[in-house]
DNA sequence: ATGAAAGCGCTAACAA
DNA sequence: TTGTTAGCGCTTTCAT
């Protein structure tokens, strides 16, 4: 490895280290003929800077290190992808690392926070536990919280218009569909997105003057197993649902699943619906009804909002992104 | 952020800032009671190192890089989640980048080598270019390649026993299954992946005493579209095979739009199998039989490769690790 | 077994 | 506009 030092090209410029670490990072008063020289000389030797000298010293990172929860959905290698080429294009490289058997997501946010590594975090965080949120307001260098309860006013954070992508979907099964017997199962109870889609499902009924039943409500995790338990439980009610809405697509398949081993037809016999737009479900048999959040949008706008708080363009007041969601119509009801 | 430095714990400890880094990374003669007390002094202060300074000094870094292509394939999120967590469980950081319309993939590796973050690099390449090769050679850090010709022989790498799976599911395809005229879709020319899977259906027919024909080869280059369009020109054939081998999964499902489009059944008008096993693969239908690869072992494998290099405990001669397949038996032949 | 001191490559006062 | 110098936190000789 080795690349050329400012010093080599200090020597070779004649000049000092100071005036080449000036011109390359062409903020000071530098001649400008001295200035062309020394970028010159700096081509001709290949010079890349070391970054980990140039971090060190000026006690900040170029890295925004993003932060992920154990399981791996579809969607992970998309955000990452925006990430990285948001931070690139703005001169920053990107970490990552997720929580898993070995390590809680505490610890990483922590370790990475203490160890110098990070210059900002982008942290995937379905709930916000208390011990988390200390480790987060006890540090300087910008958190984005991304599908974080948009509830906590002390962090930036980029979610997905939950609320408002759910009533769409409900208005539209409601008063394009005529469908009224509306059946929901929700993600893990301390999920942000699951408790505000939930929300919406609720207020949505109510609004356009459904009662809500509880007999409709199945508890899931977001686990395609889960989604198959609680849609069998609801077939098996005496008065069953004509729809079962479910709070991401992975449940829906799990419902797919289920419905068929009865023997049923979607959506002659029941409707389904999902939320996620994963890349599967346009190949379901038949294609699910859901709704669509560019994840890439959400990644970047994370990306974004981190890089321009490390370089303090941000005012005080915390940055609240909400990324737009779109219904994607197909043949699942 | 700011945890203790070693001169604080030596301050308290009444040692040096020697000794406490030598207690620290407990390889030096240190008295065992000075480096409980140390230990315990680390601990009170929260201590956790400045990786920065500690990479910099010993001009090496902790730091696993992966670099992927610039598409986003479907197992790039459990391909990062292995390597993560096989570089975390022997106390290394993964660092993820990918090429992308902003960045070559030889810029990003030789940006990677020269700056100093990385300490290995695990490299996506499909292909080898002439340049990237240069730049590889000249490099001291660890490269691991991944799915890259196993024929370079000058770089550690991993991939998948395309060889072994193929012929193993051609096999099947021609003596259970008892198909003859067994067409083929190719990725892209320049993949070791793609022409190592042709390389091996074109022998396997041959063993089986079939004939190569050329009529029935279609290149495509591993998406969906190349899929489909090169499927349509095998239907249009007078003579039409009776089942088609795409070299992935994607294509395979490009197939099964073109044979719906043409009104025809699978398995029953025509068989089509795939390569690799994606998530979506067992929801089409009829549910694709394919050949399914353990993405998390290629990751894990990678990284145990490139950290043993970094710590000097591998032999000389290059790893060549190949990640068996499984043929996954299912409704679509 | 421990301490003193140099130095890694770079930036940022302070001088000139 | 440029040079000199101190120092970031840590490791590592070289002494002791």
């Amino acid at each position: 490895m080795s690349t050329a030092t400012i010093k080599e090209i200090a020597r070779k410029a004649n000049v000092s280290i100071a005036t080449v670490s000036r011109a390359l990072s062409n903020d000071a008063k530098v001649k400008h003929s001295t200035k062309v020289l020394i970028e010159r000389v700096a081509k001709e030797l290949d010079y890349k800077p070391n970054i980990l000298a140039r971090n060190f010293v000026k006690k900040q990172s170029n890295i925004v290190c993003l932060i992920l929860p154990d399981i791996a959905d579809e969607f992970f290698s998309d955000l990452i992808k925006s990430v990285d080429e948001a931070s690139y294009a703005m001169g920053y490289f990107t970490m990552i690392t997720s929580s898993h058997k070995l390590r809680s997501i505490e610890e990483a946010v922590h370790t990475f926070i203490a160890n110098g590594l990070a210059g900002s975090i982008i942290a995937l965080i379905p709930s916000l536990s208390p011990e988390l949120e200390r480790i987060l307001k006890n540090t300087e260098i910008p958190i984005v919280l991304l599908g974080a309860s948009s509830v906590v006013e002390k962090f930036d954070s980029v979610s997905i218009a939950n609320y408002d992508g759910v009533a769409e979907l409900i208005d539209y099964l409601i008063k394009v569909k005529g469908y009224r017997k509306i059946a929901h199962i929700t993600g893990p109870m301390d999920n942000n997105d699951s408790l505000e889609r939930f929300g919406s499902y609720k207020d949505t009924l109510e609004k356009n003057g459904i009662e809500f039943n509880r007999d409709y409500i199945g508890q899931g995790d977001f686990t395609q197993e889960s989604g198959k338990r609680e849609c069998i439980k609801l077939l098996k009610l005496t008065d069953r649902p004509q729809l079962i809405f479910a709070s991401n697509d992975m449940m829906a398949i799990g419902c797919y699943q289920a419905i068929k081993e009865f023997g049923l037809r979607i959506p002659e016999d029941i409707g389904v619906v999902g939320f996620d737009n994963i890349f599967t479900s346009c190949f379901l048999s038949p294609s699910l009804t859901t709704v669509d959040v560019s994840i890439e949008l959400m990644g970047r706008s994370a990306a974004d909002i981190a890089i321009r708080r490390m370089r303090s363009e941000l005012p005080e007041a915390k940055q609240k992104i909400k990324i737009p969601t779109k219904i994607v119509f197909r043949e699942s009801c």
